[in-house]
DNA sequence: GTTATTATCCGAAACGTTTTGGGGGATTGC
DNA sequence: GCAATCCCCCAAAACGTTTCGGATAATAAC
């Protein structure tokens, strides 16, 4: 059996609160007491009982993870390194971080409300945010902590962090148009995403600023990963009117395209241009290394973590929202356009 | 303030006892009481409280996944599909996993020690076994619910679940031999770790069996990472009688000497043949395709972690040990020998 | 008509902590 | 010599649940 407050008490001879008292470093507890508990402490190899302790301040010292429904699964690269920079940051803060996926059989925000009733977590990162989210909107209701990665359309008076996705979409379709490309296509991810939303709209503006012109047949929508960019490259590919250079929304989605285009026998960087998003650690080993708009995934885990003990511990945020801004790393998948 | 099953008991006019006990289902409540009492708990959205409840059964349902210091971060492709598995199985057990990188300050036994007389978690999940384990030691010596992913030097009477990493080499060299390569190369990781450790034993046992030399110059210590892989595959071409096929300890360090091979103007599959281990997702978007040994990543973390519910319920396991048969998975990066 | 049995219910204790609200004895101030 | 002040200590309550050991009343058994 586990030893507890009381064996100490009964060692040292002295009452059970006089113990805490002396192990929470109070001063109204004699030094010699003191150092008497501690050394019992010590002997025994005392470790106090953190559900216990959970229940009486009615604090866990855990904050939740909820994983969305399918994607971004754990097994996504740039998930996993800003998960990596989280699991540090806790760590270091002497916080645990629960990470729970939700049984497809519930609803997602019948599991917020059950994290959020029975008290499990002091907070949440909120991630993968949609442009109307109920997630955030639950929480803000319930008066609940939480920091969010992304922002939502409408009211954002709420505590989060986020990549600047229209400007790094920007520096992109600059780069393909200073290397003379004038008709891209746009492989996006389903728009109810903020982050996607935000980047087509970054590629759209873009063009506009430019003078081009929006071919609405070059922007298709897909999915997430590399199995939809093969899908949605081969039809801009066999297009009528094939484009020059493709800008994915994120970085599979480049990689799956980069494969068909291999597959058709274009040589990348030379015969077509291609770019990714979020710079994940396959894109600068993928053949040729792809030219995409780095995220410092880690730091951002950091980051956010650390706005979140702010909120739980009810400090104030001298910056609310933190928007970051991302830069063009520049490889070898695109090059100057080709007549 | 959250709702109590006190709130119930006001509300139905009945004890907390009998309001627990509906609850729970026990069958000495009248069926007229329980429908109030879940009627009521239903009007007032009660959810328990379940560090009260782990408090009172003494079990928290939390496993835990204490990162090992250095290797492997999250960010490691194969640890993320593992954990990915773990993720969604404890969601359908309706467990909670915690996942805790410890502090560099304490020492890792430490951390353990802490989370057993805490009593934090239900089991633990242990990963990357060394060949003299002291988390091993330690749990064993606690009568702590375990289940490790990977063997031990010595007694392996213990829950575990492993890959015949032997066997899984046996198969890289056997189908490099085939192809004619005489002349083998081996990269292999720091060998504390036994998985390391038996990679490495099967590929000399592989080489005596088939009555071929063992060339110490071309077996090479390096890290587990890219980074790594480039710096030995580096040493060994440029070695005065360089291999014509190179085994890596796993994908990542085949990747890493991939990239040197190429840089030095070889054609990989042809002028010389390179393998991983693992067959994370990098290797089939790897250029060219890596010949590897596939791993079920995700199935191993499911089934490590049903194991280790059966073992915290106190159920007899019909199988402690389960090692699983890998692979060979060959793509393009294998080729015939030159001469 | 007494005794068992059954169906419902409940008070109190327990889990291991922290916190509240003093209590007593020694010292100081006047 | 009396009140005020400190220092050190502690009993009891609280956190929200589950469980133990009955209790009561109605029903069944003889």
């Amino acid at each position: 059996m586990a030893v507890t407050i009381k064996d100490i008490a009964k060692k040292v001879g002295k009452s059970v609160t006089t113990v805490s008292r002396a192990l929470s470093g109070y001063n109204d507890v004699s030094s010699e007491t003191r150092k008497q508990v501690l050394q019992a402490a010590e002997e025994l190899g005392y470790e106090p009982n953190i559900t216990a302790r959970q229940l009486q301040k009615r604090r866990t010292d855990i904050i939740g993870l909820i994983l969305p429904p399918v994607t971004p699964r754990i097994s996504d690269p740039f998930f996993c390194e800003f998960l990596s920079g989280i699991a540090e940051q806790s760590s270091q803060n002497g916080l645990d971080l629960l990470v729970s996926t939700h049984p497809s059989s519930e609803d997602e925000i019948e599991v917020y409300l059950k994290f959020i009733r029975s008290r499990k977590v002091d907070g949440f990162i909120i991630i993968r945010t949609q442009r109307k989210d109920r997630r955030i909107d639950l929480l803000r209701e319930h008066d609940y902590p939480f920091v969010a990665f992304g922002r939502v359309d409408g009211d954002n008076n709420f505590p989060l962090i986020d990549e600047d996705s229209e400007y790094g979409m920007e520096q992109v379709v600059n780069h393909l148009i200073e290397l003379g490309h004038t008709h891209l296509a746009f492989i996006a991810e389903p728009t109810h995403l903020t982050k996607s939303f935000l980047r087509l709209r970054g590629f759209c503006k873009t063009l506009e600023m430019r003078g081009l012109p929006i071919d609405n047949e070059m922007i298709i929508e897909g999915g997430f990963r590399q199995q939809s960019g093969r899908l949605m490259g081969e039809r801009l590919l066999n297009a009528d009117n094939p484009p020059t250079a493709i800008v994915a929304c994120n970085d599979l989605l480049a990689l799956g395209a980069m494969s068909v285009a291999r597959k058709q026998g274009l040589e990348i960087g030379q015969d077509i241009s291609i770019t990714g998003f979020d710079d994940i650690v396959l894109a600068e080993n993928a053949h040729p290394p792809l030219t995409t708009i780095h995220q410092p995934a880690q730091k951002i885990g950091t980051l956010i973590h650390q706005m979140l003990v702010r909120v739980i511990n009810g400090e104030n945020l001298e910056e609310k929202q933190i928007i970051l801004q991302p830069e063009l790393v520049v490889r070898q998948s695109t090059g100057p356009a080709r007549r």
